[in-house]
RNA sequence: CGGGGCGUAGCGCAGCCGGGUUAGCGCGCCUGGUUCGGGACCAGGAGGUCGGCGGUUCGAAUCCGCCCGCCCCGACCA
């Protein structure tokens, strides 16, 4: 392609506020457009690594026996009644209605449509296992698009599907998908961290991600760096970090200070740590306490997965049942029942609230002093705690999702009717997994992984183009000649760019860097008297001159090792 | 949904507080010339419903109200 005819946007100012590294670089480089928040058009530059990515994707499914098809995105609202997900899905979901006023969906994935495939076509064991997958639009109404592509209200999704006739072949299907996984990812020339998963809306039993750091990446995992446990926050139940204090008596102490953590932890000169939350619940309009150490938050979702129906108690409510202020007070010398968290199992010598305003009691011993019901896990991770395997301390990083696999079991076929005769004639609901990989947030993500501060390093296997061969001085016409005659026999293995624009040096060098083909084969007058040229390496910098008789054997000798 | 920032030429921004000629600047674009190995320079030129609607006023980019959109943080969610 030449750069004259070629439709490469570079830019040198994008909008201050466009915060990650790849945010700016997929417009600066000219790969994508903003159309909207959250939707892009994918400029020619772009498409082209799209491209690359999906026939990597392609190849190693096809690898593991999946067949592709595709379907369709516009999607009739009945097939999402059917498993509960049309009012479960709640605004994440486009709707919109037809002609004849019928509610329809934009499909933010595919399992119901998918399990209706083979609930109609597939009866018999003899059939399974089946493995289908497709690179298709998804269309999500995310609450909050941003960082560009990395979350994006459209976005290209290879998703798959596995039927089984059992949890053993479940067990083997997901394993291919690990693999493949594995394979696409480090085929894409990316470094992943495999972590357990949180199971939430897709339903199921197990679930993997693959991630990638990134300081712009929106989840975060631990890693223990002892025995490797590695999970999404949201996944993994931590040990809280140790703490051991002085066992004491039960003592009264005057605390005329707002009724924070913070503030009755600087007023004491204690750690916030040493401190005992007492917050007052209502379930089913009864109170109960929760306590939790001082350094914790709580998570409220593992609260209502513990609780059910739960609320805090309000202002007035702890007043009345209490008779002090929130902040003050403590389920010590109170009759409601006390829920603790485990970060308050085994440790004494805690502060809490006295059940009267301006006072607090120190010395607190819970297990002595208060009938604890039972202790749960109810927090929010933090930095610090341990590892549950081996009570390690966690490490924490940032991360792109960019793959995701599932064992749904039989949720969707049992609720779709998706059955088959087993070989003694008894139906049974297929058994199925699911898998989806972001193509975009591999793009992104390996621009986040690769680039410095002049622009992209694309990595060889996904680059848009393989060589950038810049001609200084295009209207030299021996540099032309030559640049025109290595552009026709380098493009017969490579896929190859030209800058033949008739502008300045410096230009071409900065876009040339700013879009990262990794390789750079330089051609300028000053070089032509020499008969040489420069291959330069764009992650290295590196700049090798070389005669230009042997420019295609260097060519192919630096791109094998790149 | 809460908090913050923003919306003025294709892109990036100033002007707005204290309303008043023809709304500026940089980049980009077009024409001509000089340059030519790391985003050149000179001269000329094209390009604007100042996000939208309404209000205040003799007069609104500027003040007031409502709405829309974009970015960032959080909540939330995959």
């Amino acid at each position: 392609m030449r750069w004259s005819k070629a439709f490469i946007p570079t830019k040198k100012e994008v909008p201050k506020e466009t915060e990650s590294v790849s945010h700016r670089l997929l417009l600066r480089a000219g790969l994508i457009k903003p159309l909207a928040a959250g939707i892009y058009t994918y400029l020619p530059l772009g498409w082209r690594v799209l491209k690359k990515i999906r026939e990597i994707i392609t190849k190693e499914m096809d690898r593991i026996g999946a067949q592709e098809l595709l379907m369709p995105a516009l999607t009739p609202s009945s097939i999402w009644k059917e498993t509960g997900r049309w009012e479960e899905y709640g605004d994440e979901m486009f709707r919109l209605s037809d002609r004849k006023n019928s509610e329809m969906a934009l499909a933010p994935t595919h399992e119901e449509i998918i399990t209706t495939v083979i609930r109609d076509e597939i009866r018999s064991y003899r059939s399974l296992p089946q493995v289908w997958y497709q690179i298709q639009i998804k269309y999500r109404d995310e609450i909050r698009p941003r960082g560009a592509v990395l979350r994006a209200r459209t976005f290209i999704m290879k998703d798959s599907y596995s039927f089984d006739r059992d949890r053993k072949g479940l067990d083997k299907s997901f394993s291919l998908h690990e693999e493949a996984y594995r394979r696409i990812f480090s085929l894409c020339g990316l470094t992943t961290t495999e972590v357990t998963a949180p199971i939430d809306i897709m339903g199921g039993s197990e679930s993997k991600e693959f991630m990638i750091d990134s300081p712009s990446g929106e989840d975060r995992i631990t890693v223990c760096p002892n025995c490797g446990l590695a999970s999404n926050i949201e996944a993994i139940s931590t040990l809280p970090s140790k703490a051991n204090f002085k066992d004491g008596e039960l003592e009264k102490i005057h605390t005329p200070v707002p009724g924070s953590v913070n503030e009755i932890s600087r007023f004491l000169g204690l750690p916030p740590t040493q401190l005992m939350k007492s917050l007052l619940y209502m379930k089913d309009d009864k109170p109960i306490w929760i306590v939790i150490r001082g350094d914790y938050e709580i998570n409220e979702e593992k609260l209502k997965r513990e609780f059910e129906e739960i609320r805090i108690a309000s202002e007035e409510e702890v007043k009345k049942l209490v008779g002090a202020s929130i902040g003050y007070v403590s389920p010590i010398g109170s009759n409601y029942p006390v829920y603790a968290d485990l970060s308050i199992k085994g440790i004494k010598g805690l502060v809490s609230g006295a059940n009267e305003d301006d006072y607090h009691l120190k010395g607190i011993n819970p297990e002595r002093d208060m009938d604890i019901k039972d202790f749960v896990d109810i927090r929010i991770p933090e930095k610090g705690d341990l590892c549950p395997e081996c009570h390690t301390e966690l490490s924490w990083r940032n991360v792109i999702e960019l793959g995701h696999i599932f064992k749904l079991g039989t949720k969707y076929s049992s609720s779709l009717g998706a059955f088959y005769l087993d070989e003694n004639g008894k139906e049974k609901p297929i058994v199925m997994g699911s898998y989806g990989i972001g193509l975009e947030r591999i793009m992104a993500a390996a621009i986040e992984q690769s680039h410095d501060e002049r622009g992209i390093i694309w990595p060889k296997e996904i680059t848009p183009y393989h060589l950038l061969i810049l001609n200084l001085n295009a209207s030299d016409s021996k540099g032309v000649a030559l640049a025109e005659d290595l552009y026709r026999l380098l493009g017969k293995d490579y896929e190859v760019l030209y800058d033949d624009r008739k502008v300045r040096a410096g230009y071409k060098f900065n876009d040339a860097d700013l879009i990262g083909i990794p390789l750079q084969i330089i051609i300028g007058s000053k070089g032509l008297e020499k008969g040489i040229i420069e291959i330069k390496n764009r992650k290295t910098g590196e700049a090798e001159e070389v005669p230009q008789k042997i420019a295609k054997e260097v060519v192919n000798r630096l791109w094998e090792n790149l």
